[in-house]
RNA sequence: GCCUCUGUGGCGGAACUGGUAGACGCGACAGACUCAAAAUCUGUUGUCCGCAAGGACGUGCUGGUUCGAUUCCGGUCAGAGGCACCA
């Protein structure tokens, strides 16, 4: 019995949704094969932090990678796309703190909640292999691998200046410090004195930058990033002597303007200057000005120079004059040797330093380039330089550091911006470091034997301190080495030491395996093939995982030397967002739009800005609540959503429209397959061959046109573009509804074309989908189907419409066979009105003709 | 300041190695169905001129290469992101 396709009954997604989630969990559906002889394909998204709710930013990243894995499974691989959480971290404690009750248990309460949330939006997660970093169980291996890093010689630990965060209370690895202020709490970062826990990530430089090289997978924005994180640069140091006989050793990337140089600057941080602030109360104060200066955030923007002479002076390698030395703000301690000889006439920072304090400038190099303002910072030619003199930058450079290696007072060196890793952080809510102190034996590490290191459950959240060094019993403990009274490290680990390795334990087949990284899994299953997140991460897990990846390997733990093949970075989730006059925000059911098309306050009247597009916030008020769209629209409509429309690395924009829109093109497709049920499609029709040359040649074009579609959809999958995988889908059901009526009675074509088309839709709408082929009568799930195949031949076509152009204009065009010679297509071409006219009277001048592409009549 | 990326209809965006610019969607407009509305289906929709056939213009701006440029090259403007006294 046919029906009226426009009186089918809507998706029913609130019960034929759950039905399939609870299957795919009951049945496993996703868990990943280990003994297969397919290849394999490790699928990971970035893991969330259990904040307490998913976002719709954690919902697009997902739904891309759910779309690579269900593609990659049907493609005939074996699967990997395991799931987990980041579940160390501060908001626990503070949340502690604000509402009593334990870190513990309110994340594993919104671990709970956001699993359940995961559920509902259908994702392929072989949840066997689903951890938390806080579960006892895996910052026990952490502490295993801290000792290793011990052992080996890549943690150590240093009294060093460290970024304070002020709000969070502790400290931030470089890494963290964005624009001078925290990454998590946006407080200006002061510096402290402390000792603290550092890993090694600066042996590894090389690797990581020569590394990135090879990493073809990787966007190049991400790569340039950690290019200039790691900050190489080549140059030379020199030494100096100073008339009281203190060493200064400068270093420079443009050792071939020494001739130029008028005065020595040294950090306020450098080792002579404490020396000299200690029996000078004048440098005393001035280089505690600085310190405070480097703190403070009007300091960094207006980055005032502030310099003061030390009254000492340095001889100049190759001149007979003596150079003053200055104590600078602007020279860094933390880079090079926290020394420089400036050249103010070749420097912007040098030259601003110099006519602020009037030192003198001097030229030492002309600009091949016109112009002779200075400072002169192009490369040029040097001169007044004695042995220098009309050599070119690359050629003095050379020679002047030669010279200066024969004297003996000059080296070749490579410097880099990166430093090492400060991971400790003076928190409750993380890793506890597996170190003791004892009075006698200094710092000792724990045997493998008392590790796992537990978190006290008692602690007691004050929000001063560190609550572990607050706890009396839990810190007190016998030292392994003289068994005499000693204490824990009360720091715990930087959270970003969890996650730097997270994607190693998912290969762990066996969730209970006890050993930390069982080499057989790691190496079948690494490297990740497709990881996804987000591009804020380009300098710190991006750069971490890989350092982790190669320091493991190092230790004989696994052999893995980069650990993400190809590294796809989503966009953000934006929205716009509207505020009063007076900056505050206002949510969305709080402003409605007048008659003059403004918006207003609906409780005040008063004027509101519409403030743009802004990234998803709770502090904007624009986020949207991805349990509400599923209850109102369904899964598959919002992960259809987002992926629709935008290209998946780009920022997405909300909005109502394109939500309803996408809930209609569902209703579509459930239409057209109940449509197909009523007509008698079923998996049995499917069996018969299709003979395409006794089709009617509506349906034979429609037919071929869908295999032009199963490779659109394929390549775009392919390469990412989910958004024109929708759009190539969308395509395909609007010409099957238009050719309805033509199709409707080849019950085989229908059948395979419907079969198919539940495949391709498979990966971005799966529960439509699997519901679509078990009502047909498919066996099995289609998430275990295979991909459709197309058939080259279809793709091949015998005419063209070829497009004529007179003098490089488009004229018109004209149907030609695509191996008709060229004689054929210009006698065709030439018949055309609109050629003709143009032609008349003209005479021409030259004839293009590029098979299957153009002709071009050159007048 | 330095580095990187991006500029295409009212909007999000398509366009293979240079070859019919604007696929697909949103919005808008019209028609069908309906007592009516919603839903659904079918059209139209870059701008300008024209009753029409048709024509002119059009991918930030500006030069160039080419028979032909959204695509390649130079300059320039605008926006986004990263780094920021890194010697």
């Amino acid at each position: 019995m046919s029906v009226d396709i426009s009186e089918i009954a809507p998706y029913n997604f609130s019960v034929i949704e759950p039905k399939w989630q609870d299957f795919w969990l009951k049945n496993d559906s996703f868990r990943t094969d280990c003994n297969s002889s397919k290849k394999k394909y490790y699928v990971l998204e970035m893991f969330m932090y259990p904040s307490g709710k998913v976002h719709i930013g954690h919902v697009r990243n997902y739904a891309i990678g759910d779309a690579i894995a269900r593609f990659k499974r049907a493609g005939g691989f074996s699967v990997l796309h395991p799931v987990g959480w980041d579940a160390f971290g501060l908001p626990a404690e503070n949340a502690a703190l604000k509402q009593g009750g334990r870190p513990q248990d309110w994340t594993y309460k919104n671990i709970e909640i956001m699993k359940k949330q995961l559920l509902s939006l259908g994702f392929s997660y072989d949840w066997k292999r689903e951890f938390a970093t806080c579960d006892e169980k895996y910052y026990k291996f952490q502490q295993k691998i801290f000792l290793a890093f011990y052992k080996n010689g890549l943690i150590y630990r240093k009294k060093s200046e460290v970024n304070w965060d002020p709000v969070d209370n502790c400290v931030l690895a470089n890494e963290q410090v964005i624009g001078g202020r925290g990454w998590r709490s946006g407080a200006p970062v002061e510096k402290r004195k402390l000792s603290q826990w550092f890993l090694k990530i600066t042996d590894f430089v090389d690797e990581l930058l020569d590394g990135l090289d090879h990493l073809e997978g990787w966007p190049e924005k991400v790569k340039i990033m950690q290019r200039n994180w790691i900050g190489r640069s080549e140059g030379c140091s020199i030494d100096f002597k100073t008339d009281d006989g203190d060493e200064i050793v400068v270093f420079s990337t443009r050792p071939e303007t020494i001739f130029g140089a008028t005065f020595l600057a040294i950090s306020p941080d450098h080792s002579l200057a404490t020396k000299l602030a200690s029996g000078n109360e004048k440098i005393k104060s001035f280089v505690e000005k600085c310190k405070k200066g480097s703190v403070a955030q009007e300091f960094l923007d207006r980055q005032e120079k502030l310099g003061m002479d030390t009254g000492l002076t340095v001889n100049h390698p190759f001149l007979d004059k003596k150079l003053p030395v200055y104590i600078a703000n602007f020279v860094l301690m933390n880079y090079g040797t926290g020394a420089i000889f400036a050249t103010p006439a070749h420097d912007e920072r040098d030259y601003e330093f110099a006519v602020k304090y009037d030192l003198p400038i001097e030229r030492v190099m002309v600009s091949t380039a016109d112009g002779d303002e200075l400072p002169q910072v192009d490369d040029g030619i040097l001169v007044n330089s004695d042995f220098l003199d009309g050599l070119n930058v690359a050629e003095a450079k050379e020679a002047v550091i030669r010279r200066l290696c024969e004297m003996g007072i000059g080296k070749r060196e490579v410097f880099f911006r990166l430093l090492d890793w400060g991971i400790s952080r003076q928190r409750y809510w993380g890793c506890p470091i597996p170190m003791v102190h004892c009075d006698k034996c200094g710092v000792v590490p724990l045997e493998e034997k008392d590790l796992p290191v537990l978190l006290p459950r008692d602690a007691t959240f004050s929000g001063v301190g560190n609550p572990l060094e607050k706890h009396e019993v839990w810190k007190r403990v016998k030292c392994p080495c003289c068994g005499r009274d000693a204490v824990r490290e009360t720091d715990t680990l930087d959270t970003f030491f969890d996650s730097s390795w997270y994607f190693l334990r998912f290969c762990v087949n066996d969730r209970e395996n006890e050993n930390l990284l069982e080499k057989k899994d790691v190496s079948q299953w690494m490297r990740v093939d497709q990881y996804i997140g987000g591009i804020e991460h380009a300098v710190l897990h991006l750069l971490y995982a890989r350092f982790f990846s190669k320091a493991l390997t190092r230790c004989g733990f696994v052999d893995v030397s980069e650990p993400f093949e190809n590294l796809f970075t989503q966009g953000m989730v934006c929205n716009v967002a509207y505020r009063k006059e007076n900056g505050d925000w206002l949510f969305p059911e709080e402003v409605q739009k007048r008659s003059n098309g403004e918006y207003e306050v609906i409780a005040t009247g008063e004027k509101v800005v519409v403030g743009g597009v802004e990234k998803m916030s709770k502090s904007k008020k624009n986020v949207v609540d991805p349990d509400a769209i599923i209850k109102n629209y369904g899964t598959d409509a919002l992960r259809l959503f987002v992926v629709s429309d935008t290209p998946p690395d780009k920022d997405f924009l909300w909005s109502d429209e394109g939500l309803e829109g996408c809930w209609r093109f569902v209703n579509r497709v459930w239409r057209l397959f109940v449509y197909a049920q009523s007509r008698g499609i079923c998996a049995k029709k499917c069996q018969r061959d299709v003979e395409i040359d006794t089709l009617d040649p509506a349906v034979q074009k429609l037919y071929k046109d869908f295999h032009r579609t199963i490779k659109n959809v394929s390549d775009s999958l392919e390469e990412r573009s989910m958004n024109k995988v929708v759009a190539f889908i969308r395509e395909c059901v609007n010409s099957l509804y238009s050719f309805l009526e033509q199709i409707k009675n080849n019950e085989t074509v229908f059948s395979l074309m419907i079969r198919d088309l539940i495949k391709l839709l498979a990966p971005i709408a799966p529960h439509i989908c699997e519901e679509a082929w078990s009502m047909l009568g498919f066996e099995g799930l289609v998430s275990d189907s295979n991909w459709p195949v197309y058939q080259k031949e279809y793709l091949e076509v015998s005419t063209i419409d070829l497009p004529i152009q007179i003098n490089g204009k488009f004229r018109g065009i004209v149907a030609v066979g695509v191996d008709d010679d060229e004689e054929v297509v210009w006698e065709k071409a030439l018949q055309l009105p609109s050629v003709q006219s143009a032609m008349a009277g003209k005479s021409l001048k030259k004839k293009i003709f590029v098979k299957g592409k153009i002709i071009n009549f050159v007048l």
